[in-house]
DNA sequence: GTCGATCGAG
DNA sequence: CTCGATCGAC
């Protein structure tokens, strides 16, 4: 059985909720990975997805922050949020998705954005960051490179090079130091985990998945970075189809300064 | 020559400029008096008015509360504001029509609401609204008596037993309580004034032009109140055409929790 | 209920 | 620039 998987991160589930059907109605991935949703679980928009035929839901929400849900038209056995860091943040939950011979465990993550300063001493926000690497790597150091997993969502790291407009200007950068790169790069090897959006488009070439609000001509400008990520485990890895960015929906009315990525997988 | 004008408490109108089109559009009074516009005037929003030919515009603005403006198609002077109570509210603007044989006169007016609790002893914003009454009473005796003039707005009083919906519970409720209701009155009397909307709709009979946002059926439970006003001097009376409450405003997308009243005066 | 201001966060 | 929370005002 072929699987697509979206991810995106919303910036309010609530707000966006008829941007997120669009897309749903247009691009029909299977399962839809969303972050910062920013509502509790009771406040989730559920009828819009159930009408649509995507039944099976996680959330892990809280008050006004942060926030993912995984969203599915193919049935899921939830398997549960991990609380990264012990601060009560709600940035990961995990489903096992049935796939013939065995499940496909899909991770949901919004990794801290850091805040400005790129000094763990002086910004406890960019701490939090790289406390939430270390404690992503440990976590899944060997624990589904054997497995059939998808690992998505917002990183808040643009770790290549042409991951950004401007590797230069961007080094010194929350979203593209080399402590946060570097950090991304050993979560992701010890892991075992395939970037599958690298794996279609070559490093050399520019790939984002972010524009600030900020610049009023992102088009034009131009200046994103690639945030939003998918890795799949080897298990996986022969069964990668293809990448969409989904660049449209940083144009549409009213956006997420993220846009969705999607990946299909082809059947086993 | 005739003239309409209407009167509005917008509620924002940089919020819901698209409803004031709409109404500029559909229903076209020479003049529209706007109040609560919550903006500076360099925030308003000139553009929507001057594109649909209403080119004579004059605001009395402040940041985030109160304001007022004056939008008219036929050309005027602009005569000025009062700075009432000495609070540095806007909450006034006047301007001069020509009409063949001189000018009429425009006031534009928003009362202070008052708080809730009726006692100018505990609660200063009751004190306010009193002693905003006092000062209109003494500036306008006599001021406009014998000119053609309109005072228009929001004067957050409904003075007669019908201008609400339930004279009895609304005794001891900020807006209809008698010693506001007698200080519209001598303010009327005062300026000799005539309640063009009462001209027109019999005392006994229910008129409101303002329904709260808190009633979540408002055009169920018609909970309402008559807290806009259109007066008119003596030397306009005669020239009284009509009244018209635009009743079906409070049920648009996002409306005001006031509808605009429009009156309309027949040639000299 | 609905607004704008202010704030922290992105 | 844009979001939600909080607040005071209506």
């Amino acid at each position: 059985m072929t699987l697509s998987i979206a991810t995106w991160n919303i910036n309010s589930v609530r707000l966006r909720i008829d941007l997120v059907g669009d897309f749903l109605d247009s691009h029909q991935p299977d399962v839809l990975c969303l972050q910062e949703i920013k509502c509790p679980e009771a406040n989730f928009p559920y009828r819009a997805f159930r009408e649509r035929g995507y039944e099976h839901i996680l959330v892990n929400g809280q008050k006004g922050y942060h926030g993912v849900a995984t969203i599915s038209r193919r049935p899921f056995t939830p398997v549960g949020h991990r609380e990264f860091c012990r601060k009560g943040d709600a940035r990961h939950t995990s489903v096992a998705i049935p796939d013939g011979n065995g499940d496909i465990l899909v991770h949901n993550f919004y990794v801290p954005a850091g805040g400005d300063e790129p000094d763990p001493e002086i910004n406890p926000k960019f701490a939090h960051k790289l406390a939430f690497l270390d404690e992503m790597k440990s976590w899944l150091t060997g624990r589904e490179t054997d497995r059939k997993a998808i690992l998505v969502g917002d990183l808040n790291i643009a770790p290549y090079e042409h991951d950004v407009w401007s590797h230069r200007q961007l080094l010194r950068i929350v979203s593209h130091t080399p402590v946060e790169t570097e950090g991304l790069e050993e979560v992701r090897q010890a892991g075992g985990w395939l970037d599958a959006m690298r794996h279609f488009v070559p490093k050399e070439e520019k790939l984002y998945t972010w524009w600030s609000y900020r610049a009023p001509d992102w088009e034009k400008a131009n200046k994103g970075r690639r945030l939003d990520h998918i890795w799949v485990t080897p298990h996986l890895g022969h069964r990668l189809a293809g990448i969409e960015v989904v660049r449209d929906a940083r144009g549409w009315q009213r956006p997420s300064d993220h846009v969705p990525v999607i990946a299909r997988l082809a059947a086993a």
